[in-house]
This record gives C-alpha cells, sequence and structure tokens, in this order.
RNA sequence: AGAGGAGUGGCAGAGUGGUCGAAUGCGGCGGUCUUGAAAACCGUUGUACCGCGAGGUACCGGGGGUUCGAAUCCCUCCUCCUCUGCCA
C-alpha cells in the first residue's frame, strides 16, 4: 500500500498516476487518506500525553505506596482513574480511524511509473517489441485441444472425472514435456543466478495480504476454511512472503530467488467457450522468479528478468511479443508490468505466458520489508517478480507451432530434458 | 489428536506486581594498545509512531482482561519441546 508521507509529499504526482488508472476521484482519495492522516496524528498526540501524565502517577503511587501514604496515594486514584476512561475511548477511537486508514490505503492501488501509458483496457496496451517469425503451418494443422488427444498427451475427460473442468491429466510424453519444461526453466534461472525455493503451496491470511491478494480479491483462490488457508495462485505469495516483517542486511542484497510451483485460480466468473484447452486452467504450473532490490536498482532488475524471459522464449523458438500494459490493465499493486505473449499458431492467437513486474515499495510497505542503509536507516526495499514462465501456454504454443503432418517436433533445446525429439 | 512443559532484545539467558525497554554473557559496531592481528580494556549496540527539539508513547509469541501500575496475575488463540497415538 501507498505510504501516507508520500502522499502528502508528492500528492501531485500521485493524482496524475490515479489518473491513468482511470480512477476519477483519486484527488478526493488522496484528501482523505491525508486527512484522516491528519486525525490519526493529533488522536494520538492526546492519547500519549494523557498515557504519560498516567505513567507519572502510577510511578508517584509507587513511591508513596513504599512510603507508606497510602491516603495520599488514594487521593491521586482519582485523577488517574478519570484518565483510565478517557485513554479507553481514546484509544478506541484511534484504532477505528487507524482502520480506516488501512482500508483506505488497502483500496488504492499502486500509482503506474511515468513510462505506462494511459489506457483503459488491454487493446490500449503498447506492444514494444516482436520478435520472431509467425509460421505457416502445414494443410490440416489443429489447435493443441485436438494435438493432445490425437496423441494423448493431456486428458481433459480425467481431469474431469476426479476433480473438475480446468484441472487437466497429463500423462506420457504430455508429463514428460511438462516436466522437461520445468526443469529446463529452473536451470535456466538457477544459471542466472536465482537461487533455488520449493515454498509451500498453501499460505495463511497474512501471507495474503502481505502481496496484496487480499482483502479484494479473495475470490480469486481457493480457501480452505477449517484452517483459514488460501491455495497459492502464485509461488510470487509464499517466496515474496519469505521477506515479511524482516529487516535486511545490506550484504544480503540483492535478494534472486526462483520457485516452481502449482498454481490455483478460480476464475470464478471468466470460464467460457473462448478459453478452451490449456488457454486458462484452474490449476496449473509456473516457474517464478522473484526479487528484491535497493530502490535505486530495481529498474535495471526489472530489465534483467525481462531480458531472462526473452532469453527463455527465443530459447525455444516460440515467436512473442511485449507489451507495456497500460494504466487500465495494470495490476492493482503493480508500478510498471510487461507482458510476454507468445503465438499460437493454430489458434492465431496471442497467449500471455509470462508477465514481469515492479512493485517498487507496494508489497514492502505492507511486508514491512526493509534494508539499514549506510546511515543505518530503515528504508523499504522494492520487490519484483515475473514468471519464467507459466507452463500450459507455452505448452499449446510448442505443440501448435510445430506440429507437421505425422508428428510434433520438440525444440532442440529441449532434447536432453524430454529423452524423446518427436511426439 | 491427547497429556505435560515452554515462548523475553541478533543469539544465549535473568527477571513472577511498582523508577524494567528490560540484568548478565556472547556476537556486532567504534576506540585504546599493537608493525599487523589476537587478547585485554573503554564506549556503543531493537523497532515503530508523534515532536523543530528537549522529549513522549507503544511493543517481552498474538489478542483480550484484572490493577492506580503487568514481561510478571487471569482468559483465549498461535507456535515450539517432551511423552502417548497416527502416518508418507
Amino acid at each position: 500500500m501507498l505510504q501516507v508521507n508520500n502522499v502528502i509529499a508528492e500528492k501531485d504526482r500521485y493524482v496524475t498516476g490515479l489518473k491513468k488508472r482511470n480512477i476519477s476521484n483519486a484527488e478526493e482519495l488522496l484528501n482523505e487518506v491525508i486527512q484522516l492522516d491528519e486525525l490519526r496524528k493529533s488522536t494520538q498526540q492526546e492519547l500519549d500525553s494523557n498515557l504519560s501524565e498516567a505513567n507519572n502517577i502510577a510511578k508517584q503511587i509507587g513511591t508513596l505506596m513504599k512510603e507508606g501514604k497510602r491516603d495520599e496515594a488514594e487521593k491521586v486514584k482519582t485523577r488517574t482513574s478519570e484518565l483510565k476512561r478517557l485513554n479507553k475511548d481514546l484509544s478506541e477511537k484511534l484504532n477505528d480511524i487507524q482502520n480506516e486508514l488501512t482500508q483506505k490505503l488497502y483500496n488504492i492501488p499502486n500509482i503506474p511509473n511515468d513510462s505506462v501509458p494511459a489506457g483503459n483496457s488491454d487493446s490500449d496496451n503498447e506492444e514494444i517489441k516482436k520478435v520472431g517469425d509467425i509460421p505457416t503451418l502445414p494443410e490440416g494443422s489443429v489447435p493443441h485441444w485436438d494435438l493432445i488427444k490425437k496423441h494423448d498427451i493431456i486428458d481433459f475427460d480425467l481431469g474431469i472425472k476426479i476433480t473438475g473442468a480446468g484441472f487437466p491429466v497429463y500423462k506420457g510424453k504430455g508429463a514428460r514435456l511438462q516436466r522437461a519444461l520445468v526443469n529446463f526453466f529452473l536451470d535456466e534461472a538457477v544459471k542466472a543466478g536465482y537461487a533455488e525455493i520449493q515454498p509451500p503451496i498453501v499460505v495463511n491470511e497474512a501471507s495474503g495480504y502481505g502481496t496484496g491478494q487480499l482483502p479484494d480479491k479473495e475470490g480469486q483462490m481457493y480457501h480452505i476454511g477449517e484452517e483459514n488457508l488460501f491455495l497459492i495462485p502464485t509461488a510470487e505469495v509464499p517466496i515474496t512472503n519469505l521477506y515479511r516483517d524482516v529487516i535486511l542486511d545490506e550484504k544480503e542484497l540483492p535478494v534472486k530467488n526462483v520457485g516452481f510451483t502449482p498454481c490455483f485460480r478460480r476464475e470464478a466468473g471468466s470460464w467460457g467457450a473462448h478459453v478452451r484447452g490449456l488457454n486458462r486452467l484452474h490449476q496449473f504450473d509456473k516457474v517464478e522468479i522473484v526479487q528484491v532490490r535497493k530502490p535505486e536498482e530495481s529498474y535495471q532488475a526489472l530489465e534483467e528478468m525481462c531480458a531472462h524471459v526473452e532469453h527463455l522464449l527465443s530459447s525455444l523458438n516460440l515467436p512473442y511479443r511485449i507489451l507495456r500494459l497500460c494504466g487500465g490493465d495494470l495490476g492493482f499493486t503493480s508500478a510498471i508490468t510487461f507482458d510476454f505473449e507468445v503465438y499460437s499458431a493454430a489458434q492465431e492467437k496471442w497467449l500471455e505466458v509470462s508477465s514481469v513486474s515492479n512493485f517498487e515499495t507496494y508489497q514492502s510497505n505492507r511486508l514491512k520489508l526493509r534494508y539499514k542503509d549506510d546511515q543505518k536507516k530503515s528504508v523499504l526495499l522494492h520487490t519484483l517478480n515475473g514468471s519464467a514462465m507459466a507452463l500450459p501456454r507455452i505448452i499449446a504454443s510448442i505443440l501448435e507451432n510445430n506440429q507437421d503432418e505425422t508428428g510434433i517436433n520438440i525444440p532442440e533445446i529441449l532434447h536432453s530434458y524430454t529423452g524423446f525429439r518427436r511426439i
């Protein structure tokens, strides 16, 4: 969430930023925050001085009691009981104000980076790069949902039988291909200096709040009511929350982590005929890279992460394009996001396979993730993450783009991982 | 899951109602000594909020309560350890 001090210091810039996200009452919203914070301060000042007085009297009573002056002690007690009543009200008031302020801040998204274009929807995203040729497929080519049936490598019906729609079963070469990709992605990340993490795939409420899935997006996550836990929608949640309530030593920076996990998304309401096959699932595998950086280094890290994703895509020989998301399409917690899409030649569609974002201090403020600078001051760090990469759509495009009359060619880079060259 | 025990500063560990934000040791940082290092000695060493500052407030696993006053007493939740049960 935003820091109130920054809201005050850079109000104009923040208003402009929020307008880019099509929040028309931005100024009003920020003013409310500033006013609430002022009320918070004055209430706290009043409470603090009352507490101070009460503390002093309590100490006096202690001394009087020790000296045996009971009557005098009883006399001062009238004032403290008055203060006690007062302070109970005041601290309740302060609590309410703080909750209201937090609620307000929770509902204000991150301020977009200056380079983020204005816009309403994904049609306003800015294409900044396109690499690779769109393959021309042979006569009779079919989308991946037909290919997987034909070659019996992924079974949706079996998934429906044992779980439900959106939970496919990977079989034989399909399962092997997926495992190969996971290993390839992990190996490349480790080569690039990321430390491999295997986090839990179920997280508690505090973690949901830390990275911003809660309070507003709980509908996206599967919830285990009995234990009040959530199935992760992305490895970002556990891996970033590793650093919740942490003050890092400068020597521990930069943090570069990679994790492979299944991801679970309820995708409530977004199921329809247009999302067939592997295009959208309730459970899918993803390799995620996460960085924690000093503020002045985070944009360099963002570039580095984008370059890493590009490297993966070109190694797999997939045509891709990079989009800079516009204000209207930007995730709630993100300051800037680049989407990577691969071309799936039989569907004749671009599919999002990675999303690389800088959250600046938006997450770290909630997480209380800081480091000590050379002045020994605590400074909020920047968090970043990106998919490297989401598996199903990569598989979809590999299958579609590399099909011929008799089968499917596996990209060369994967041969040592799959142990086979064709499906 | 049941019974018992325990959660204090970076770590170890005292403190069971009143100058306790917290002894002591280790570690860290600064210094003295030394050619350098070690040892020894001296000093310093949590986080957040408010305040121009002096300073104030809160925090001893989380939340609530008793009391003029709580690390200390009570309730509740969480976590860890030991034993019993179950289990990959």
